[in-house]
DNA sequence: GCTCCTATGCTTAGGGC
DNA sequence: GGCCCTAAGCATAGGAG
């Protein structure tokens, strides 16, 4: 009996595999089947035994699972446009922020620049005459 | 608790309804998961709400699930043409069976033909002269 | 909405045939 | 390979906070 935990790891044995492949997918299938059921989903599973002597298994059938993968399709590449969009909304806002900075930081150099031009000036003419002879 | 058996009925309460939603795509993920890794297998599962207010579920990934879609929709391309091919050669086969019976039933009524024609004949030609024309 | 809990039922590994 | 059985472990409904 299944005394202890599974041990989740590569099944090597081709036999013991298979039954654990068989019992688990049926398992599987019932749980997709209850929970497209319960909750009003469509949903659909593909499946494929590496061992490839055995067809894919595919849930709930082909054509629901074609006709889920267009829609899918069609969803990813809207969702794919819609975040690249976002991606350049973001960037755009980016650069806004980053020319909004250099705005601000080239008024504040300028008049900076302005501030020191004056400071370099202003102490100059404002030492006081008798101090000019002793610096020298 | 779980105390009956779960009734495998649509939850039309919208909360009740997340709530197993969100519990057994957990579970449903776990045991793809599982048999993904016991197996060696490819798997893939697409669960869409029908509540749009959630996105599409895509397990493992989007990327193996576009793969695994393209692989799936080519092998069903090369499935219906076996199968087209498959059904081709059992038509064929029915047609060549058909020919030979009717090959055989001409063969047999041509024969039957002659006999008749030599029945027909011969009775008349041993009919005793002394019964012909009592028969009249 | 969420996390955590726990009783219960379901799933399943292992084994017999 | 299949089917059936059983014990053990797992998933989860329902509830509490």
């Amino acid at each position: 009996m299944t005394r202890n935990g599974v041990k989740l790891a590569y099944i090597s044995n081709d036999a013991a595999k298979n039954v654990t492949y068989k019992k688990r997918k049926k398992g599987l299938v019932k749980k997709m089947s209850e929970l497209s059921t319960l909750c009003g989903i469509e949903a659909c599973a593909i499946i494929y035994p590496s061992t490839c002597d055995s067809h894919p298994k595919v849930w709930p059938s082909a054509v629901t699972a074609h006709r889920m993968l267009s829609h899918f399709k069609m969803l990813s590449v809207v969702e794919r446009s819609n975040r690249t969009m976002a991606q350049e909304r973001l960037v755009r806002q980016r650069i806004a922020h980053a020319d909004e900075k250099v705005k601000k930081l080239c008024e504040n150099n300028h008049r900076k620049e302005i501030t020191q031009v004056n400071l370099d000036r202003v102490p100059n003419s404002h030492i006081p005459p008798w101090l000019e002879t002793e610096s020298n």
